[in-house]
DNA sequence: CGAACGATTGACCCAACTCAAATGCGGTGG
DNA sequence: CCACCGCATTTGAGTTGGGTCAATCGTTCG
């Protein structure tokens, strides 16, 4: 949508599309590549709010909104994106009320995930959480290998620590079990998903 | 905003507006009383997601995006609030490109929050998560006393408990403490923010 | 006055965090 | 091709925050 108002720009592997706290100028959408969005906390440690996959807005809203960005982008994976200024966003949403529509939904989507992601970490332990981290990043990032019943994750111990909400440690000892389990291969920077069907038996169940 | 749209309704205590998973029809604006937003887990725990206070929307985007309600609305004060049907926002979205602008602002700012109380369920301790709590609720629902100095709250031990991810015996325990320190003063589903600037110390610091 | 509910307190215990150290893997340069 | 370096991961041991349970107390309200 609106090809034309913005521009295309590519962005390699390492680089930061925005930090937190700047003043939120640009909205994005990735056409390819990876982008992960992550919040800093005072003291340093921080959490991985969302793995963007192509085919996703991210820093849209904002932008629209004259705030500044509540998170830091950092690019993954060499990337193209597609990027608004916010004055943009904003005339085109007022000009086309149907992007507005379109964008209200989406964000509701976002939000509910968003809901489910922080009642996870209130009330599930660790085990629980790693599992949930993994299927909710898996519905996008992930590559399926034979008809589903697999799926290959690029992701570190460490990114997938900032999702769960907890540290390196933790994250090792569970997946070594599952790993035991069959639940799970991992290797350098890549975990697969051997039996989804599992950790979603382990997100429900308790 | 579209008075004359949507309709007036009075809710007393105790009633839910909506359930989880209810397919969502009717998007709110709370003009009086207090609605409690939450979010049941599997296994029975609940999270609180956010209070409503007055001149707050809710089930507002959702409705606009034909989902289900990712969360329950409980009125826990007899209230007042004006909605509106599903259809009708999505027409008045359309007609009045303006209206969607706006709420693109607010739901980027609720998403901002909302991110912020993930951080902090991931990465700070009980007592943190407490006093963070306490300060988020506090910007809307607090009666302030005596220039600010002091915020009166009615808050059960339970509710803090499902905001900030913990439960009601170490919620007894750090409100103990601190009132000890003379930081809060508590009775009966009610705690009084005496310092709220120590409590700021304590989420900043660590 | 008594029932119901919120809050408190102590004792116990375990999940998970921390720290330290070892191990393995990948890429690089000689 | 091998030696080396840096980084991801693993593993063990020790510690503890805070969750759980049980019992009690206080207060609100019918």
């Amino acid at each position: 949508m609106f090809i034309g108002a913005g521009q295309l720009r590519y962005a390699p592997s390492n680089i930061y599309l925005f930090h937190q706290e700047d003043p939120a100028a640009v909205g994005y959408f990735l056409l390819e590549g990876k982008v992960r969005l992550a919040q800093l906390a005072p003291g340093g440690k921080q959490v991985i709010v969302d793995i963007i996959s192509p085919g996703r807005y991210f820093g849209f809203f904002v932008a629209s909104a004259n705030m500044t960005y509540p998170i830091s982008a950092e690019v993954i994976e060499d990337s193209t994106v597609y990027c608004w200024e916010a004055e943009t966003i904003r005339e085109l949403v007022l000009r086309f009320p149907r992007v507005a529509l379109n964008s209200m939904e989406l964000i509701a989507k976002r939000f509910a995930r968003l809901q489910d992601r922080m009642q996870m970490l209130a009330t599930e332990r660790v085990e629980q959480r790693i599992a949930h981290a993994l299927l909710d990043v898996s519905q996008f990032v992930g590559k399926e290998i034979e008809n589903g019943a697999m799926i290959d994750l690029a992701l570190s111990h460490q990114d997938l620590a900032e999702m769960a909400g907890t540290n390196i440690y933790s994250v090792s000892r569970v997946l070594r079990k599952w790993e035991d389990d069959d639940i799970v291969s991992t290797g350098r920077q890549r975990i697969r998903l051997c039996n989804p069907a599992h950790l979603r038996l382990l997100v429900e169940g308790g």
